[in-house]
DNA sequence: AGTGTATCTCGTCCTGTTGACGAGAACAGC
DNA sequence: GCTGTTCTCGTCAACAGGACGAGATACACT
Protein backbone atom coordinates (compact mmCIF):
# COMPACT_ATOMS: atom_id res chain seq x y z
CA UNK A 1 0.00 0.00 0.00
CA UNK A 2 2.38 2.28 0.47
CA UNK A 3 5.30 1.52 -1.69
CA UNK A 4 3.08 1.58 -4.97
CA UNK A 5 4.15 3.53 -7.97
CA UNK A 6 1.95 6.06 -8.82
CA UNK A 7 3.05 6.33 -12.62
CA UNK A 8 1.38 2.53 -13.40
CA UNK A 9 -2.06 3.03 -13.48
CA UNK A 10 -3.79 6.24 -14.04
CA UNK A 11 -4.78 8.53 -10.87
CA UNK A 12 -8.56 9.04 -10.53
CA UNK A 13 -10.17 11.44 -7.67
CA UNK A 14 -12.58 9.32 -6.05
CA UNK A 15 -15.82 10.73 -4.32
CA UNK A 16 -19.07 9.64 -2.72
CA UNK A 17 -22.81 11.66 -3.52
CA UNK A 18 -25.56 11.37 -1.49
CA UNK A 19 -29.38 11.34 -2.44
CA UNK A 20 -30.66 11.62 0.48
CA UNK A 21 -34.69 11.56 -0.03
CA UNK A 22 -37.47 12.28 2.84
CA UNK A 23 -41.20 13.15 2.48
CA UNK A 24 -41.93 16.25 4.12
CA UNK A 25 -45.28 18.07 3.85
CA UNK A 26 -46.62 15.56 1.98
CA UNK A 27 -44.50 14.98 -0.99
CA UNK A 28 -41.15 13.47 -1.95
CA UNK A 29 -38.03 15.87 -0.87
CA UNK A 30 -34.36 15.72 -1.93
CA UNK A 31 -31.30 17.17 0.66
CA UNK A 32 -29.33 19.77 -1.59
CA UNK A 33 -26.09 21.98 -0.33
CA UNK A 34 -25.21 25.47 -2.17
CA UNK A 35 -21.95 25.36 -3.89
CA UNK A 36 -19.99 28.25 -2.52
CA UNK A 37 -17.17 27.53 -5.17
CA UNK A 38 -16.55 27.41 -8.48
CA UNK A 39 -17.56 25.13 -10.35
CA UNK A 40 -21.04 25.74 -10.54
CA UNK A 41 -20.57 28.09 -8.00
CA UNK A 42 -24.24 29.06 -6.17
CA UNK A 43 -25.89 26.27 -8.07
CA UNK A 44 -27.72 23.61 -5.90
CA UNK A 45 -25.52 20.21 -5.46
CA UNK A 46 -26.01 16.31 -3.99
CA UNK A 47 -24.16 16.47 -1.07
CA UNK A 48 -20.93 14.93 -1.19
CA UNK A 49 -16.96 14.58 -0.76
CA UNK A 50 -13.52 12.65 -1.41
CA UNK A 51 -12.95 9.43 -0.56
CA UNK A 52 -10.23 9.30 1.68
CA UNK A 53 -7.20 7.36 0.47
CA UNK A 54 -7.61 4.94 3.56
CA UNK A 55 -11.46 4.55 3.79
CA UNK A 56 -13.77 2.10 2.43
CA UNK A 57 -16.44 3.78 0.39
CA UNK A 58 -19.58 3.21 2.42
CA UNK A 59 -17.31 4.81 5.83
CA UNK A 60 -17.03 7.79 3.37
CA UNK A 61 -20.49 7.87 2.87
CA UNK A 62 -21.32 7.50 6.30
CA UNK A 63 -19.31 10.07 7.17
CA UNK A 64 -20.56 12.96 4.84
CA UNK A 65 -24.23 11.88 5.55
CA UNK A 66 -23.22 12.69 9.28
CA UNK A 67 -20.84 16.13 7.95
CA UNK A 68 -23.16 17.37 5.84
CA UNK A 69 -26.31 16.76 7.37
CA UNK A 70 -25.91 15.59 10.51
CA UNK A 71 -27.56 12.45 10.27
CA UNK A 72 -26.74 9.06 11.65
CA UNK A 73 -26.79 5.62 9.91
CA UNK A 74 -28.92 4.07 12.28
CA UNK A 75 -32.15 7.02 11.64
CA UNK A 76 -31.82 5.94 8.38
CA UNK A 77 -31.87 3.55 5.08
CA UNK A 78 -28.40 3.29 3.36
CA UNK A 79 -27.45 1.77 -0.38
CA UNK A 80 -25.46 1.94 -3.07
CA UNK A 81 -27.00 3.55 -5.95
CA UNK A 82 -24.15 3.92 -9.20
CA UNK A 83 -21.28 5.04 -9.85
CA UNK A 84 -20.27 7.90 -12.28
CA UNK A 85 -17.46 8.70 -14.27
CA UNK A 86 -17.80 10.44 -17.80
CA UNK A 87 -14.55 11.97 -18.15
CA UNK A 88 -15.87 15.41 -18.36
CA UNK A 89 -18.32 16.02 -15.45
CA UNK A 90 -16.15 17.52 -13.82
CA UNK A 91 -14.28 20.27 -15.57
CA UNK A 92 -11.27 20.02 -13.02
CA UNK A 93 -10.09 16.44 -13.31
CA UNK A 94 -11.16 13.01 -13.71
CA UNK A 95 -13.45 12.36 -10.96
CA UNK A 96 -15.18 8.90 -10.09
CA UNK A 97 -18.13 9.47 -7.50
CA UNK A 98 -19.60 6.72 -6.28
CA UNK A 99 -23.78 8.19 -5.53
CA UNK A 100 -25.59 6.41 -2.57
CA UNK A 101 -29.27 6.45 -1.36
CA UNK A 102 -30.61 7.53 1.28
CA UNK A 103 -33.96 7.66 2.50
CA UNK A 104 -34.37 9.01 5.80
CA UNK A 105 -37.98 10.37 7.95
CA UNK A 106 -38.51 13.49 8.28
CA UNK A 107 -36.46 14.51 11.31
CA UNK A 108 -36.42 17.94 12.70
CA UNK A 109 -32.56 17.58 11.59
CA UNK A 110 -30.30 20.62 11.97
CA UNK A 111 -29.84 20.12 8.22
CA UNK A 112 -26.64 22.17 8.62
CA UNK A 113 -23.23 20.69 8.83
CA UNK A 114 -19.45 21.87 8.92
CA UNK A 115 -18.92 21.85 5.34
CA UNK A 116 -21.90 23.26 3.38
CA UNK A 117 -22.62 26.83 3.59
CA UNK A 118 -26.04 26.58 2.92
CA UNK A 119 -28.35 23.36 3.13
CA UNK A 120 -31.96 22.77 2.71
CA UNK A 121 -34.95 20.14 1.72
CA UNK A 122 -36.47 20.99 -1.58
CA UNK A 123 -38.72 19.80 -3.88
CA UNK A 124 -37.67 16.49 -6.07
CA UNK A 125 -40.05 17.18 -8.96
CA UNK A 126 -39.13 21.09 -9.24
CA UNK A 127 -35.35 20.36 -8.44
CA UNK A 128 -35.58 18.06 -11.41
CA UNK A 129 -38.26 19.75 -13.84
CA UNK A 130 -35.56 22.77 -13.15
CA UNK A 131 -32.51 20.98 -13.86
CA UNK A 132 -30.14 23.20 -12.42
CA UNK A 133 -28.45 21.06 -10.32
CA UNK A 134 -24.49 21.30 -10.45
CA UNK A 135 -22.19 18.63 -12.56
CA UNK A 136 -24.54 15.36 -13.62
CA UNK A 137 -26.21 15.39 -10.24
CA UNK A 138 -30.06 15.54 -12.00
CA UNK A 139 -28.72 12.47 -13.58
CA UNK A 140 -28.02 11.11 -10.13
CA UNK A 141 -31.02 12.72 -8.31
CA UNK A 142 -33.34 10.98 -11.51
CA UNK A 143 -31.84 7.72 -11.04
CA UNK A 144 -31.81 7.59 -7.15
CA UNK A 145 -35.34 8.68 -6.99
CA UNK A 146 -36.43 5.81 -9.81
CA UNK A 147 -34.51 3.26 -7.91
CA UNK A 148 -36.74 4.44 -4.63
CA UNK A 149 -40.00 4.38 -6.00
CA UNK A 150 -39.27 0.61 -7.43
CA UNK A 151 -37.63 -0.37 -3.86
CA UNK A 152 -40.83 0.32 -2.46
CA UNK A 153 -42.95 -2.02 -4.47
CA UNK A 154 -41.63 -4.92 -3.61
CA UNK A 155 -40.04 -4.41 0.12
CA UNK A 156 -40.54 -2.68 3.42
CA UNK A 157 -38.19 0.08 3.00
CA UNK A 158 -41.22 2.84 2.84
CA UNK A 159 -41.01 2.68 6.19
CA UNK A 160 -37.42 4.20 6.76
CA UNK A 161 -39.68 7.52 5.39
CA UNK A 162 -41.13 6.76 9.11
CA UNK A 163 -40.11 7.40 12.45
CA UNK A 164 -39.68 3.99 14.72
CA UNK A 165 -42.99 3.48 15.56
CA UNK A 166 -45.65 4.90 12.79
CA UNK A 167 -48.90 3.86 12.09
CA UNK A 168 -50.50 1.93 8.82
CA UNK A 169 -51.58 5.70 8.01
CA UNK A 170 -48.58 7.68 8.05
CA UNK A 171 -46.80 4.47 6.13
CA UNK A 172 -49.32 4.66 3.22
CA UNK A 173 -48.88 8.80 3.21
CA UNK A 174 -45.41 8.00 2.86
CA UNK A 175 -45.74 6.01 -0.76
CA UNK A 176 -48.23 8.43 -1.86
CA UNK A 177 -45.76 10.69 -1.99
CA UNK A 178 -42.87 8.96 -3.50
CA UNK A 179 -44.95 7.89 -6.23
CA UNK A 180 -47.23 10.43 -6.39
CA UNK A 181 -50.65 8.34 -6.28
CA UNK A 182 -53.65 7.92 -3.90
CA UNK A 183 -53.76 4.50 -2.57
CA UNK A 184 -56.88 3.20 -0.77
CA UNK A 185 -56.35 3.64 2.72
CA UNK A 186 -58.60 -0.21 3.07
CA UNK A 187 -56.54 -2.33 0.63
CA UNK A 188 -53.68 -0.61 1.70
CA UNK A 189 -54.64 -1.72 5.16
CA UNK A 190 -54.65 -4.86 4.18
CA UNK A 191 -52.06 -5.84 2.24
CA UNK A 192 -49.52 -4.60 4.32
CA UNK A 193 -50.40 -6.16 7.87
CA UNK A 194 -51.43 -9.53 5.50
CA UNK A 195 -47.81 -9.78 4.65
CA UNK A 196 -45.84 -11.31 6.46
CA UNK A 197 -42.79 -10.11 8.21
CA UNK A 198 -43.58 -6.64 7.08
CA UNK A 199 -44.83 -4.64 10.07
CA UNK A 200 -44.93 -5.77 14.10
CA UNK A 201 -47.39 -4.88 16.07
CA UNK A 202 -46.28 -2.73 19.00
CA UNK A 203 -49.47 -3.03 20.69
CA UNK A 204 -49.26 0.57 21.64
CA UNK A 205 -51.79 3.24 20.09
CA UNK A 206 -51.67 6.68 19.22
CA UNK A 207 -54.21 9.30 18.10
CA UNK A 208 -51.70 11.54 16.50
CA UNK A 209 -53.43 12.50 12.87
CA UNK A 210 -56.82 12.43 14.37
CA UNK A 211 -59.68 10.01 14.00
CA UNK A 212 -59.78 6.77 15.80
CA UNK A 213 -56.55 5.45 17.32
CA UNK A 214 -54.21 3.55 15.40
CA UNK A 215 -51.96 1.06 15.90
CA UNK A 216 -48.37 1.31 16.05
CA UNK A 217 -46.00 -0.51 14.34
CA UNK A 218 -42.09 -1.41 13.97
CA UNK A 219 -40.87 -2.26 10.28
CA UNK A 220 -39.43 -5.67 9.20
CA UNK A 221 -37.30 -6.51 6.44
CA UNK A 222 -39.13 -8.72 4.35
CA UNK A 223 -40.13 -8.83 0.69
CA UNK A 224 -42.86 -8.20 -0.85
CA UNK A 225 -44.25 -11.18 -2.96
CA UNK A 226 -46.34 -10.24 -4.59
CA UNK A 227 -45.25 -6.66 -4.52
CA UNK A 228 -47.19 -3.17 -3.63
CA UNK A 229 -48.54 -2.00 -6.62
CA UNK A 230 -49.06 1.59 -7.71
CA UNK A 231 -51.81 2.54 -7.85
CA UNK B 1 -8.36 18.36 -17.18
CA UNK B 2 -4.42 19.04 -18.31
CA UNK B 3 -3.89 21.67 -15.20
CA UNK B 4 -5.02 19.85 -12.33
CA UNK B 5 -3.18 19.23 -9.41
CA UNK B 6 -2.53 15.60 -8.45
CA UNK B 7 -1.74 16.66 -5.10
CA UNK B 8 -4.99 17.92 -3.82
CA UNK B 9 -6.60 14.49 -4.01
CA UNK B 10 -5.72 10.97 -2.99
CA UNK B 11 -4.97 9.17 -6.24
CA UNK B 12 -7.14 5.89 -6.44
CA UNK B 13 -6.81 2.96 -9.26
CA UNK B 14 -10.24 2.65 -10.70
CA UNK B 15 -10.68 -0.69 -12.96
CA UNK B 16 -13.75 -2.14 -14.57
CA UNK B 17 -14.75 -6.13 -13.28
CA UNK B 18 -17.44 -8.33 -15.46
CA UNK B 19 -19.40 -10.74 -14.45
CA UNK B 20 -20.03 -12.20 -17.36
CA UNK B 21 -23.67 -14.81 -17.20
CA UNK B 22 -24.40 -17.44 -19.80
CA UNK B 23 -26.46 -20.59 -19.73
CA UNK B 24 -24.45 -23.76 -20.85
CA UNK B 25 -25.57 -27.11 -20.65
CA UNK B 26 -28.75 -26.19 -18.52
CA UNK B 27 -26.76 -24.70 -15.81
CA UNK B 28 -25.06 -20.75 -14.88
CA UNK B 29 -22.27 -20.61 -15.91
CA UNK B 30 -19.69 -17.60 -15.51
CA UNK B 31 -16.77 -16.45 -17.14
CA UNK B 32 -13.52 -16.46 -15.48
CA UNK B 33 -9.61 -16.01 -16.49
CA UNK B 34 -6.85 -17.25 -14.99
CA UNK B 35 -4.62 -14.97 -12.87
CA UNK B 36 -1.00 -15.02 -14.72
CA UNK B 37 0.82 -12.71 -12.02
CA UNK B 38 0.64 -12.17 -8.24
CA UNK B 39 -0.98 -11.08 -6.26
CA UNK B 40 -3.43 -14.41 -6.66
CA UNK B 41 -1.63 -16.33 -9.24
CA UNK B 42 -2.96 -18.88 -11.02
CA UNK B 43 -6.57 -18.19 -9.42
CA UNK B 44 -9.91 -17.64 -11.07
CA UNK B 45 -10.57 -14.42 -11.48
CA UNK B 46 -13.00 -11.93 -13.36
CA UNK B 47 -11.94 -10.38 -16.43
CA UNK B 48 -11.50 -6.79 -16.32
CA UNK B 49 -8.51 -4.01 -16.37
CA UNK B 50 -7.59 -0.21 -15.34
CA UNK B 51 -10.04 2.51 -16.81
CA UNK B 52 -8.02 4.60 -19.22
CA UNK B 53 -7.90 8.46 -18.03
CA UNK B 54 -10.47 9.74 -20.61
CA UNK B 55 -12.41 6.66 -21.27
CA UNK B 56 -15.96 6.39 -19.52
CA UNK B 57 -16.91 3.66 -17.54
CA UNK B 58 -19.04 1.89 -19.55
CA UNK B 59 -16.67 2.31 -22.67
CA UNK B 60 -13.93 0.68 -20.64
CA UNK B 61 -16.80 -2.64 -19.71
CA UNK B 62 -17.24 -2.41 -23.34
CA UNK B 63 -13.42 -2.45 -24.26
CA UNK B 64 -12.62 -5.26 -21.81
CA UNK B 65 -15.65 -7.31 -22.67
CA UNK B 66 -13.94 -7.17 -26.45
CA UNK B 67 -10.71 -7.57 -25.71
CA UNK B 68 -11.10 -10.34 -22.88
CA UNK B 69 -13.85 -12.32 -24.16
CA UNK B 70 -14.21 -11.43 -27.73
CA UNK B 71 -18.26 -10.19 -27.27
CA UNK B 72 -19.58 -7.66 -28.61
CA UNK B 73 -22.08 -5.27 -26.69
CA UNK B 74 -25.46 -5.78 -29.56
CA UNK B 75 -25.04 -9.68 -28.44
CA UNK B 76 -25.41 -9.54 -24.70
CA UNK B 77 -26.77 -7.17 -22.21
CA UNK B 78 -24.86 -5.38 -20.05
CA UNK B 79 -25.53 -2.85 -16.91
CA UNK B 80 -23.66 -1.31 -14.10
CA UNK B 81 -23.79 -3.74 -10.71
CA UNK B 82 -22.17 -2.18 -8.29
CA UNK B 83 -18.60 -0.83 -7.14
CA UNK B 84 -15.78 -2.62 -5.05
CA UNK B 85 -13.30 -0.13 -3.12
CA UNK B 86 -12.79 -1.94 0.07
CA UNK B 87 -9.21 -0.61 1.38
CA UNK B 88 -7.00 -3.48 0.66
CA UNK B 89 -9.11 -5.55 -1.60
CA UNK B 90 -6.25 -5.30 -3.95
CA UNK B 91 -2.69 -5.82 -1.54
CA UNK B 92 -0.65 -3.68 -4.35
CA UNK B 93 -2.96 -0.52 -4.17
CA UNK B 94 -6.15 1.45 -3.11
CA UNK B 95 -8.55 0.07 -6.25
CA UNK B 96 -11.91 1.30 -6.62
CA UNK B 97 -13.46 -1.40 -9.24
CA UNK B 98 -17.06 -0.76 -10.96
CA UNK B 99 -18.52 -3.85 -11.53
CA UNK B 100 -20.64 -4.98 -14.50
CA UNK B 101 -23.00 -7.79 -15.05
CA UNK B 102 -23.09 -9.05 -18.70
CA UNK B 103 -25.72 -11.34 -20.02
CA UNK B 104 -24.79 -13.21 -22.93
CA UNK B 105 -26.44 -16.61 -24.96
CA UNK B 106 -24.19 -19.25 -25.05
CA UNK B 107 -22.72 -18.43 -28.23
CA UNK B 108 -19.78 -20.81 -30.01
CA UNK B 109 -17.71 -17.61 -28.65
CA UNK B 110 -13.89 -17.75 -28.92
CA UNK B 111 -13.65 -16.61 -25.30
CA UNK B 112 -9.81 -16.09 -26.02
CA UNK B 113 -9.00 -12.12 -26.07
CA UNK B 114 -5.45 -10.39 -26.02
CA UNK B 115 -4.88 -9.97 -22.78
CA UNK B 116 -5.94 -13.06 -20.51
CA UNK B 117 -3.82 -16.38 -20.78
CA UNK B 118 -6.54 -18.77 -20.24
CA UNK B 119 -10.27 -17.82 -19.99
CA UNK B 120 -13.25 -20.38 -19.58
CA UNK B 121 -16.66 -20.86 -19.05
CA UNK B 122 -17.45 -22.33 -15.08
CA UNK B 123 -20.41 -23.40 -13.33
CA UNK B 124 -21.52 -20.51 -11.09
CA UNK B 125 -22.47 -23.02 -7.88
CA UNK B 126 -19.16 -24.80 -7.85
CA UNK B 127 -17.09 -21.44 -8.48
CA UNK B 128 -18.80 -19.79 -5.42
CA UNK B 129 -19.14 -23.04 -3.01
CA UNK B 130 -15.61 -23.31 -3.55
CA UNK B 131 -14.77 -19.86 -2.62
CA UNK B 132 -11.13 -19.59 -4.33
CA UNK B 133 -11.72 -16.56 -6.71
CA UNK B 134 -8.83 -13.70 -6.44
CA UNK B 135 -9.17 -10.16 -5.08
CA UNK B 136 -13.11 -9.91 -3.68
CA UNK B 137 -14.42 -11.69 -7.01
CA UNK B 138 -16.38 -14.31 -5.24
CA UNK B 139 -18.37 -11.66 -3.41
CA UNK B 140 -18.67 -9.46 -6.59
CA UNK B 141 -19.94 -12.70 -9.07
CA UNK B 142 -22.29 -13.31 -5.74
CA UNK B 143 -23.86 -9.93 -6.38
CA UNK B 144 -23.71 -10.38 -9.72
CA UNK B 145 -25.91 -13.50 -9.81
CA UNK B 146 -28.75 -12.03 -7.46
CA UNK B 147 -29.38 -9.60 -9.66
CA UNK B 148 -29.40 -11.29 -12.30
CA UNK B 149 -32.18 -13.65 -10.89
CA UNK B 150 -33.94 -10.89 -9.70
CA UNK B 151 -33.85 -9.10 -12.76
CA UNK B 152 -35.78 -11.92 -14.73
CA UNK B 153 -38.51 -12.23 -12.04
CA UNK B 154 -40.04 -8.24 -13.58
CA UNK B 155 -38.41 -8.03 -17.15
CA UNK B 156 -37.88 -9.89 -20.29
CA UNK B 157 -34.18 -10.28 -19.47
CA UNK B 158 -34.62 -13.82 -19.97
CA UNK B 159 -34.21 -13.54 -23.38
CA UNK B 160 -30.50 -12.52 -23.09
CA UNK B 161 -29.56 -15.57 -22.42
CA UNK B 162 -30.98 -17.12 -25.58
CA UNK B 163 -30.11 -15.97 -29.50
CA UNK B 164 -31.60 -13.42 -31.09
CA UNK B 165 -34.48 -15.82 -32.06
CA UNK B 166 -35.82 -18.47 -29.24
CA UNK B 167 -38.62 -20.59 -28.52
CA UNK B 168 -40.80 -20.58 -25.51
CA UNK B 169 -39.27 -23.74 -24.45
CA UNK B 170 -35.58 -22.36 -24.91
CA UNK B 171 -36.34 -19.29 -22.61
CA UNK B 172 -38.19 -21.36 -20.32
CA UNK B 173 -34.73 -23.09 -19.97
CA UNK B 174 -32.68 -20.42 -19.29
CA UNK B 175 -35.44 -19.22 -16.38
CA UNK B 176 -35.20 -22.89 -15.13
CA UNK B 177 -31.19 -22.68 -15.02
CA UNK B 178 -30.74 -19.08 -14.12
CA UNK B 179 -33.27 -20.16 -10.84
CA UNK B 180 -32.37 -23.49 -10.41
CA UNK B 181 -36.24 -24.78 -10.23
CA UNK B 182 -38.15 -26.48 -12.21
CA UNK B 183 -41.14 -24.25 -14.70
CA UNK B 184 -44.07 -25.90 -15.32
CA UNK B 185 -44.38 -25.41 -19.25
CA UNK B 186 -48.31 -24.75 -19.61
CA UNK B 187 -47.82 -21.99 -17.28
CA UNK B 188 -45.28 -20.64 -18.13
CA UNK B 189 -45.94 -20.48 -21.98
CA UNK B 190 -49.64 -18.90 -20.95
CA UNK B 191 -47.42 -16.02 -18.80
CA UNK B 192 -44.86 -15.01 -21.58
CA UNK B 193 -47.01 -15.06 -24.26
CA UNK B 194 -49.50 -13.18 -22.29
CA UNK B 195 -47.36 -10.71 -21.29
CA UNK B 196 -47.58 -7.56 -23.79
CA UNK B 197 -44.50 -6.36 -25.08
CA UNK B 198 -43.05 -9.03 -23.47
CA UNK B 199 -42.23 -11.18 -26.61
CA UNK B 200 -42.49 -10.50 -30.70
CA UNK B 201 -43.88 -13.92 -32.80
CA UNK B 202 -41.95 -13.80 -36.12
CA UNK B 203 -44.42 -16.46 -37.68
CA UNK B 204 -41.05 -19.08 -38.09
CA UNK B 205 -40.94 -21.95 -36.91
CA UNK B 206 -38.38 -24.33 -35.33
CA UNK B 207 -38.29 -28.16 -34.90
CA UNK B 208 -34.89 -27.98 -33.02
CA UNK B 209 -35.47 -29.90 -29.67
CA UNK B 210 -37.59 -32.06 -30.79
CA UNK B 211 -41.16 -32.38 -30.85
CA UNK B 212 -43.83 -30.25 -32.19
CA UNK B 213 -42.60 -27.30 -34.26
CA UNK B 214 -41.98 -23.94 -31.84
CA UNK B 215 -42.76 -20.60 -32.33
CA UNK B 216 -39.74 -18.49 -32.90
CA UNK B 217 -39.94 -14.91 -30.69
CA UNK B 218 -37.58 -12.64 -30.32
CA UNK B 219 -37.57 -10.21 -27.38
CA UNK B 220 -39.20 -7.02 -26.35
CA UNK B 221 -38.60 -5.05 -23.30
CA UNK B 222 -41.68 -5.03 -21.36
CA UNK B 223 -41.67 -4.93 -17.80
CA UNK B 224 -43.46 -7.63 -16.34
CA UNK B 225 -46.55 -6.61 -13.60
CA UNK B 226 -47.29 -8.51 -11.81
CA UNK B 227 -43.84 -10.79 -12.18
CA UNK B 228 -42.97 -13.93 -13.14
CA UNK B 229 -42.47 -15.95 -9.72
CA UNK B 230 -39.68 -18.14 -8.91
CA UNK B 231 -41.83 -21.36 -8.88
C1' DA C 1 -73.80 15.84 26.78
C1' DG C 2 -74.60 15.73 21.98
C1' DT C 3 -73.27 16.36 17.20
C1' DG C 4 -70.11 16.42 13.45
C1' DT C 5 -65.89 15.04 11.40
C1' DA C 6 -61.96 12.47 10.84
C1' DT C 7 -59.40 8.30 10.73
C1' DC C 8 -58.88 3.40 11.50
C1' DT C 9 -60.14 -1.31 10.74
C1' DC C 10 -62.89 -5.12 9.37
C1' DG C 11 -65.85 -7.23 5.85
C1' DT C 12 -68.11 -8.10 1.12
C1' DC C 13 -68.32 -8.56 -3.82
C1' DC C 14 -66.39 -9.26 -8.26
C1' DT C 15 -62.78 -9.84 -11.38
C1' DG C 16 -58.34 -11.41 -12.96
C1' DT C 17 -54.27 -14.21 -12.10
C1' DT C 18 -51.94 -18.39 -10.65
C1' DG C 19 -50.85 -23.18 -9.90
C1' DA C 20 -52.09 -27.98 -11.00
C1' DC C 21 -53.28 -30.72 -14.52
C1' DG C 22 -55.69 -32.84 -18.86
C1' DA C 23 -55.57 -33.40 -23.73
C1' DG C 24 -54.79 -32.86 -28.45
C1' DA C 25 -51.43 -31.31 -32.25
C1' DA C 26 -47.39 -31.94 -34.80
C1' DC C 27 -42.97 -33.30 -35.42
C1' DA C 28 -38.55 -37.17 -35.53
C1' DG C 29 -36.96 -41.71 -35.36
C1' DC C 30 -37.58 -46.52 -35.68
C1' DG D 1 -47.63 -47.06 -38.28
C1' DC D 2 -46.05 -46.72 -33.59
C1' DT D 3 -43.55 -44.36 -29.91
C1' DG D 4 -41.66 -40.68 -27.68
C1' DT D 5 -41.08 -35.88 -27.49
C1' DT D 6 -42.35 -31.11 -27.20
C1' DC D 7 -45.65 -27.52 -28.07
C1' DT D 8 -49.99 -25.28 -27.33
C1' DC D 9 -54.60 -24.65 -25.80
C1' DG D 10 -58.18 -25.48 -22.14
C1' DT D 11 -60.26 -26.38 -17.53
C1' DC D 12 -60.81 -25.85 -12.69
C1' DA D 13 -60.19 -24.31 -7.98
C1' DA D 14 -57.76 -21.22 -4.92
C1' DC D 15 -56.10 -16.89 -4.19
C1' DA D 16 -55.14 -11.91 -4.56
C1' DG D 17 -56.56 -7.30 -5.78
C1' DG D 18 -59.52 -3.17 -6.68
C1' DA D 19 -63.97 -0.94 -5.47
C1' DC D 20 -66.69 -0.07 -1.87
C1' DG D 21 -69.80 -0.36 2.62
C1' DA D 22 -70.01 0.07 7.44
C1' DG D 23 -69.01 0.17 12.19
C1' DA D 24 -65.49 1.75 15.84
C1' DT D 25 -63.41 5.36 18.28
C1' DA D 26 -61.05 9.35 18.84
C1' DC D 27 -61.28 14.92 18.93
C1' DA D 28 -63.48 19.59 18.32
C1' DC D 29 -67.18 22.37 18.87
C1' DT D 30 -71.49 23.91 20.56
Amino acid sequence: MTDYDPHAFPPFAVTVDLVVLTVRDGELQVLLVRRGVAPYQGRWALPGGFVQIDEDLSAAAVRELREETGLRLDDVHLEQLATYGAPRRDPRMRVVSVAWLVLAPDLPSPVAGTDAADASWRPVDGTLSSGRLAFDHASILSDGVERARAKLEYSSLGASFCDDEFTVGELRAAYEAVWGVELDPRNFHRKVTGTPGFLVETGRTTTRGGGRPAMLYTAQDAAVNPPLLRG
